[in-house]
DNA sequence: CAAACTCTTGACAGCGCTTTCAAAACCTGC
DNA sequence: GCAGGTTTTGAAAGCGCTGTCAAGAGTTTG
C-alpha cells in the first residue's frame, strides 16, 4: 500500500510552495501561467488527488451531508436517496447515509456517527427519534426533516400531503362505485400512517359512507404485515369490494393474501396502494396507487440543505401526491 | 451554528493536557483514575464527540470503507449493502457508497470520490470499470470485488457460482417435465449474464434438450427490459411451456407481459427467476427463483476488507446459490 | 530614476487529533 | 532518606491542507 501523494509532494516536484499549489487547486488567487502549467503537469504526472479530509479539517467543513434513513432496503427510501444523490451531484458535497431501522435508539446512534464525522448538514427521513434531540441537532447543524413534522422546525420539514393523497386514493375507489372499502393502515404511531387513515376517513365522509372500524387492519408498512393484516381482515369479514392500503408494499402483501384465497384483483376486489414504488408498475396486475414524488422529495431535500448551508432560508416546495390509475381497480359490480 | 467542542476544550476544562484526554479516549495508556474520572465527567457535561476526520488525519486512516455499486435502487444491491452495513457494525468503520450507474466513466468518477476521501478500503460491485483501473487501485487500497472476476486479483474477487445456480433453476423446470424452456438473458457484456446463460445451456444439454437460440431474448436486468424481451419472444413464438429469467426483476417484467396476453403462471407457463430479491416472495404468484445469498455476500465482503486492512489474506467463502421453489412453477402438462 | 503602487509568492500558523520524547511524579529497597 | 527504577504526564511536532501576512518582484508615474 504505497503512500498517497500529498500537496507538498506536488509543490516540491514543481518547485513552488504548497500555498501556490493550493491556490491553483482552489482558484483562490491568480498565479503565473508558467507555474500553473508546471503544477498542473506535475499533478497529472503524479496522479495527485487532494485529500478531502485534510481540506475539510482546514476549512472546518467535511463536504459531506449526513442522511438518516430507516431502511436502505425500502424502495421508497431508495428513491428518495437517488433524488438526494442527484440533487448533490455537481456540488462538492457527498451524502453519507446511515440507517435507523425504525428504532429511536439506533437512530440516535446513527446520528452520532454523522455528528462525529462532522457532516455539514443532515437530512433526517422519518423515524422515531425524539423531537428534542432533533431540535438540538438542528441548532448546530443545518437539518432538513423529511416525512415528519417537528414543532419549532416547521420551515425545515418537508412533507407531502398524505391526507390529501389518501383521500385521492379512496375517492378513486368511491368513484368506481365501491361502498365497502377496507383499509390497511400503517403503524398507529407513525405520522404518515395517521394522515393516510385520516384521508381515507375524510373521503368516506365526503361520500356519506360511514366509517367502519371493522374494515381497517393495521400493518407496519412491510409486505409481510400487509399479508397478515389482510388475513386478519378476511377472517373477520369479506364484505368489502375494495381495499386501500397505506403503502404499496402492504398492498403487495394483501394482494398475495387475496390470491391465496382465490379472490381476484380487480375482478373481485379493487386494490389501491400508496407511494408508487418502482415495483408497482410491474406487479400483476399493475397497481393503482397514489404516487409520492419520491425522487423530487430527495431533490428538494438536497436543495434545502444546500440553501441552509448558505445561510439562506430553504424553500420547500409542496409536492402534491397524484393518483396513478393502473389495472388493480375496476368498476364495482355486485 | 455553534462551534463544536474539541478535545482541547475538554482538556482545559478538566485541567489536564490534550494528550491525556486523547489517551483516555483511545485507551492508549494508563492514566490516573482521578483524572480519568474528571475527564469523563467533562466529556459527559460538554457532550463532546471526537472529530473523526481530525483523528483520521492524524492516524492516516479515514475509518471509512468505500462501496461502489451500480444502482442504489436495485433491490439486489440494496441487500448486499445491508450485509456490508451489518458486517461493519461494531467496528469503527463506516461505509460510504457511491453509484456507477453501469457506466465506466461514471464509475471512474465515483471511484475518484472515494479515493479523494481516502477511504481505507473499497468494495466494488459489478460494473464496467476497466480492469486496469481496478488493479491499480487495488495496489494502493485494499479492494474487494464482488460479482466480477479480475485477472490478477482472483483472491479478492467474490462471486457466487452463477453457472451452477442457473443450471439449478433450469434443471428444476426440466424436472417438472418442461422441454421447451425459454430464457431471458442479461446484457451480453455482463459476466453474470453470460454465466447464467451458460448454466441454462448446460442444464439443457444434460437433459439432451437441444439449445434453441430462438428461445432466448436479451434484457438488461430491469423489469422494463424483461417485459420487452418477453414481448419480442412472444412475437416470435409461443411454443414454450417454461421461462427462466436471468434475474427476478426481468421475471417480473416477463410475468406482466404474459399477464397482458392472458397467459397464466404457472398454469400455462412456469416461471423461474434469479436472485430472490425481497419482492419475489410477495408477487403473485410468489416467484420460484434461484436465491443468491446477497446479505451474506455483503457480510463476506465486509469481513474480507477488514481482513485485508489487517494485512491478512481474506478468506472469501464460496456462497452457493440455492433453488427456492415457490408458486410460479408447476408440472408440465401438454 | 526613485517613489509609490500592484501583483505574485512563500513562510507560517492553525484546523483537531495522535504520538514521541523527555520531564515529573511516584515507587522500590537498602 | 536517597539512588535507581517505573509510571504517569505534558510539550511539541506532525498529519495534509488553507488562509493570512508580509516580503519580493514587477509596473507605473512624476
Amino acid at each position: 500500500m504505497s503512500e498517497a501523494i500529498t500537496l507538498g509532494d506536488v509543490a516540491r516536484e514543481a518547485g513552488v510552495s504548497p500555498s501556490t499549489v493550493s491556490r491553483i487547486l482552489n482558484g483562490t488567487a491568480v498565479v503565473a501561467p508558467s507555474k500553473r502549467a508546471a503544477v498542473e503537469a506535475v499533478i497529472e504526472k503524479l496522479g495527485y488527488q487532494p485529500n478531502v479530509l485534510a481540506r475539510g479539517l482546514a476549512l472546518g467543513q467535511s463536504m459531506s451531508i449526513g442522511v438518516l434513513i430507516q431502511e436502505i432496503s425500502s424502495p421508497y427510501y431508495a428513491e428518495v436517496l437517488i433524488g438526494i444523490e442527484r440533487g448533490l451531484a455537481g456540488t462538492d458535497y457527498h451524502p453519507i447515509v446511515v440507517s435507523g431501522h425504525w428504532r429511536a435508539e439506533a437512530e440516535s446512534e446513527a446520528l452520532d456517527v454523522l455528528l462525529a464525522r462532522r457532516v455539514d448538514a443532515i437530512v433526517v427521513m422519518d423515524g422515531r427519534l425524539e423531537h428534542k434531540r432533533l431540535l438540538r441537532t438542528a441548532q448546530n447543524t443545518p437539518t432538513v426533516v423529511v416525512a415528519r413534522m417537528i414543532d419549532g422546525l416547521e420551515s425545515q420539514c418537508l412533507r407531502v400531503d398524505n391526507v390529501h393523497g389518501s383521500a385521492l386514493g379512496t375517492q378513486h375507489l368511491i368513484d368506481l362505485g365501491h361502498k365497502r372499502i377496507a383499509h390497511i393502515a400503517g403503524p398507529v404511531d407513525n405520522h404518515d400512517a395517521q394522515d393516510r387513515l385520516e384521508g381515507y376517513k375524510q373521503a368516506l365522509k365526503g361520500a356519506r359512507i360511514k366509517f367502519d372500524p371493522d374494515l381497517v387492519s393495521e400493518g407496519d408498512f412491510t409486505e409481510r404485515s400487509g399479508l397478515m393484516a389482510m388475513e386478519s381482515l378476511l377472517s373477520r369479514t369479506s364484505n368489502f369490494s375494495a381495499l386501500f392500503c397505506a403503502n404499496d408494499q402492504m398492498a403487495f402483501g394483501a394482494r398475495l393474501a387475496l390470491y391465496r384465497r382465490g379472490i381476484r384483483v380487480p375482478d373481485d376486489v379493487s386494490l389501491v396502494g400508496f407511494d408508487d414504488i418502482p415495483g408497482s408498475s410491474y406487479c400483476t396486475p399493475p397497481l393503482t396507487t397514489v404516487r409520492q414524488p419520491s425522487q423530487e422529495v430527495g431533490l428538494a431535500a438536497a436543495a434545502a440543505v444546500l440553501d441552509l448551508m448558505l445561510g439562506r432560508s430553504p424553500k420547500l416546495p409542496s409536492l402534491p401526491p397524484v393518483l396513478v390509475v393502473r389495472e388493480s381497480t375496476s368498476l364495482y359490480r355486485s
